[in-house]
DNA sequence: TTGTATGCGTTATCAA
DNA sequence: TTGATAACGCATACAA
């Protein structure tokens, strides 16, 4: 790898010069300029970036820590971000924390490496040392969707409506027994839109209409059993599922079992996965509204980065998408 | 931000004792030493890795450069060997690629930011002055699953044998007039299998019986009508799709038009989406065998990087996962 | 056992 | 218009 002195000296001039030409900067006779253009170029040479950063303090990389096993959506979102990010000339350092103390860790380890970084986080209390860390460095950052409400920058989805809305629709559908499957974790503000929903409707809630499953397809297949008593037992006609994977594995199981859908019960899941509206019968979700979290993130960062103002939290909402399973 | 020299300072000792301390040198008094790590601690000292990087040489970060929209499989592989390299202490540095030019910058671009390189490329000529490049500057790479045979080190996914493969198990569940369904990308190796499946079995090939589409879900949906075409005029019993997305789609647009799967036609997916197995019917797909992707790339990189070793181009392979739409 | 001094590849101050 | 030189934060050859 050539240098900027390698350059300088094929040129017989000074690495001042050099720096000059390469950073555009005037004062520097156009033939120079030329000559120093070209030898580069014929060299192949390359600023380093390293060095760069060294001595001017920034390092044009944007730092993404996420978590354990991350949702479609993160891995779409990462991609988006770093996609944005490419547009204005940063990077995407990234790191996965299988743990809260791998998180802790890994937010250190990737924030000294970058100018401000997004934060897929899992699990934090509403004080996390790592988080006031980085406040106190002052370096910039915005926390995604955490499970907990922080007073740090954040980005927050509101399920809560979404779920109060889901219920408010299917009694709108004449549905009246209603189900909530979830999963275990980031199950609270859906059980609280869930409740929130029958109390506006005049519906009593019964604890028994909450059933907790295993994570993903399997889990909301693993679930018809239960379900099935349910719908015998007590003549379940809607289910709110934790999000479209749960709902599709469910669907798929209760209608091996002779279950019709919408008929007999109706199905709404969460996400609007992409699968969802290919689905049979085509699933009936709930889905963030909006505007898009990446451009979000993309817009307060760079800005706080680069022009050092505050980064502000928004929470968006989520709304249903209507199709045939509900 | 405490350097080296803050710690130094407040310890009374030189930065050359301090490094050592930090770096686990011996020749340090128990007394010092102790008394350096506490100072460190609390001042919250960190090593600036960019100094660090400047100085060794090597910057224990792993570049990635992926190509425009990628897959859920290219996402999940990205998660894979960032989690695996992070094991080991490295970071990932990441970027998107919209176009092939891009992707020439972002090799350069990611490459002087880090010690190996893992390239998801979507087009590439054989011949790619980037990848030229960077074996000139023996920064260790490898690509994964490109378009094209390239003589650079790579990973291949053998999508012909298993297109082979699916044609054979259609035939030998007595289906005859068999369609292939693919988008126009990526298509080659899908069609030579599925041609030279068609030959073993001693079945004629008909060009009819290639039908291009766009691409996802949406893709697979509005080809029903062209296939209902064939099926009424050429008896079409059996399908086989770009990937599972393409048959999702397709599956249930055919479903409406009042077709029976499997019994009417049969259809094979590829990739073994997370969905696949939880479709009505679930679906039948050629899946990519022969071990994780992402650890070989872990094992191969992370030696050539810390060994100097030469990274060995490996071909996996593909199988069909049996479930009942064929 | 400890410290001084140098250099990694840049950028930028100051003098010429 | 140009160039010698310092500095960014760290690691290390060499000296003490």
């Amino acid at each position: 790898m050539p240098t900027i002195g390698d350059v300088a000296r094929h040129c017989g001039v000074s690495t001042r010069t050099v720096s000059r030409v390469l950073n555009d900067r005037p004062n520097v006779r156009p033939d120079v300029r030329q000559r120093v253009l070209q030898v580069a170029e014929q060299l192949g040479y390359r600023p380093d970036p390293t060095a760069r950063a060294l001595k001017l303090g920034h390092k044009h990389i944007i730092g993404i820590v996420a978590n354990a096993v991350s949702s479609d959506t993160t891995l779409r979102r990462i991609e988006v971000i770093s996609k944005l990010f490419a547009t204005s000339g940063y990077a995407v350092l990234m790191q996965f924390a299988e743990s809260p103390e791998m998180e802790e860790a890994a937010i250190h380890n990737i924030a000294i490496r970058c100018d401000g970084l997004v934060i897929f986080s899992n699990l934090h209390s509403a004080h996390s040392p790592a988080l006031h860390w980085l406040e106190t460095q002052k370096i910039p950052f915005i926390i995604v969707d955490p499970p907990v409400d922080l007073t740090f920058p954040a980005i927050h989805i509101d399920r809560r409506s979404g779920y109060r809305e889901g219920v408010r629709y299917l009694v709108q559908k004449g549905r009246r027994e209603l189900l909530l499957v979830v999963e275990s974790f980031r199950a609270s503000e859906r059980i609280a839109g869930f409740m929130e929903g029958l109390e506006r409707e005049g519906l009593r809630f019964r604890s028994s209409r909450i059933l907790h499953t295993a994570k993903g397809f399997q889990g909301g297949a693993d679930m018809a059993p239960a379900v099935l008593e349910l719908i015998n037992t007590e003549h379940i006609d809607g289910i709110l599922c934790h999000n479209d994977k749960i709902a599709l594995g469910l669907l798929g199981a209760l209608q091996q079992q002779g279950v019709s859908i919408p008929q007999q019960v109706a199905i709404i899941g969460f996400d609007d996965d992409g699968f969802s509206g290919y689905s049979n019968p085509p699933l009936t979700t709930i889905a963030q509204t909006g505007g898009d979290v990446g451009a979000f993130i993309y817009e307060q960062l760079k800005n706080a980065i680069e022009y050092g103002t505050a980064i502000e939290s928004r929470k968006f909402g989520t709304g249903l998408v209507l199709r045939a399973s509900a």
